[in-house]
DNA sequence: TTTACACCATACGGTACCGTACGGCAAGTG
DNA sequence: CACTTGCCGTACGGTACCGTATGGTGTAAA
């Protein structure tokens, strides 16, 4: 075949691979077994020799996506001392890596799979966690903190959301730099709003 | 039959309404014709008198949920002459009806669907030219306006999310009032935190 | 060379869908 | 009373799934 040519045989994590590209652009429904052997270009023999069932397939797939998640909030962490900037640099994010946000959005949309909930579950918490731990090193108060961390996950969630679903809303090119410095100067603390906004026009202009 | 006890026979507004409570609880794949006609005490049969095909049904029912969704957002609108205490309700809905909330977050993610995306597109620019011209009438600036409305209902999108995926990270109780006074004071321009939620303690209570 | 094992193909039974064909039944209409 | 028509049930073919059973093929050790 010519499979042969490239690899000897598949792993598991190939296996897991190939579901969250098929969660990426097919939601969580396009994790089906013999669609994803046709995509690797093998039957379903091959996957049932190394998964027992599709939930396994599932499981594997959440499991890689929530460790490559943590990783990535990790490296977002130690990259940054500023916790300022680790903020700022959380908001580009959204922009950046499109297929993360697919990946969530499709597992987010599942969430009442028994498998996919506590998962999801667990991420969200890492996540605004993180921003918490953010805002508490910026000197806010505990209360506040979380009231901010909160307010900051919901806009990145629904940035996430609003970019898939109707791209023509947020600001596009350069409109989109000063829209994100505008998120940034109403979700950082340490800045008056109009302050910054004026700051910011002075910057960019 | 039972049915024909309650009811001489159905209509399609029956069916799209059916189909709505399927896509409220189960996503869009819930719409299955057999799955509704056994919802609806009916067979296939019924079902394939009123309506061509399945996509006809979504169409029934996504036309039906913008049209409810449109009226809600007039009466909305007209329902405050005060463009900060109807951006303040707004916010407040995320909480109130969770089956609106349920709705729309099952038809964006299927958004990539060729029936339910244009419709979601609809909504959400019709959503957020609202917020704009809420915006517009408490005197911002097109620009800041525009970033604002943005914003806000990204973070309104995200909460309706969070409310779904992860409940216990937004603040409950008491706490859940005291974190809506602050999401108003971060996005209504022209007041400080304290002002505003104390003025809605003294009018509710 | 024979044997063992990892890896995969093929073939099958079962379910949940969609859509079609057609038959039945009750209410109205001439 | 005959006859249409709105509404629905039943039966069928077709597809895309899941999971199982079983056989085949290459590689590497014995």
């Amino acid at each position: 075949m010519s499979r042969h040519a490239n690899r000897q045989s598949l792993s598991t994590e190939d296996w897991a691979d190939a579901a969250l590209d098929a969660v990426a652009d097919g939601g969580i429904d396009a994790v089906a077994v013999e669609r994803i052997a046709r995509a690797l270009g093998v039957t379903k023999g091959s996957f049932y020799w190394h998964f027992n069932s599709r939930g396994a397939l599932l499981e594997a797939a959440l499991e890689r996506w929530e460790r490559q998640q943590t990783e990535d909030v990790i490296a977002r962490a130690e990259m940054e001392q500023d916790a300022r900037r680790r903020i700022h640099r959380l908001f580009r994010g959204a922009d950046g890596s499109k297929r993360a946000g697919q990946l969530y959005l499709a597992f987010a949309a599942a969430a009442n799979d028994p498998l996919v909930g506590p998962v999801i579950q667990r991420v969200n918490n890492r996540r605004i966690q993180f921003m918490v731990d953010c805002y508490l090193a910026m000197g806010l108060a505990a209360r506040e903190a979380r009231q901010r961390a909160v307010l900051a996950y919901s806009a990145y969630l629904g940035t996430l959301q609003l970019r898939r679903d109707a791209p023509e809303t947020i600001p596009a090119g350069p409109e989109f730099e000063a829209y994100m410095d505008y998120v940034s100067s109403m979700l950082i603390p340490g800045s008056v709003p109009e302050q910054v906004g004026m700051a910011d026009e002075l910057q960019s202009g």
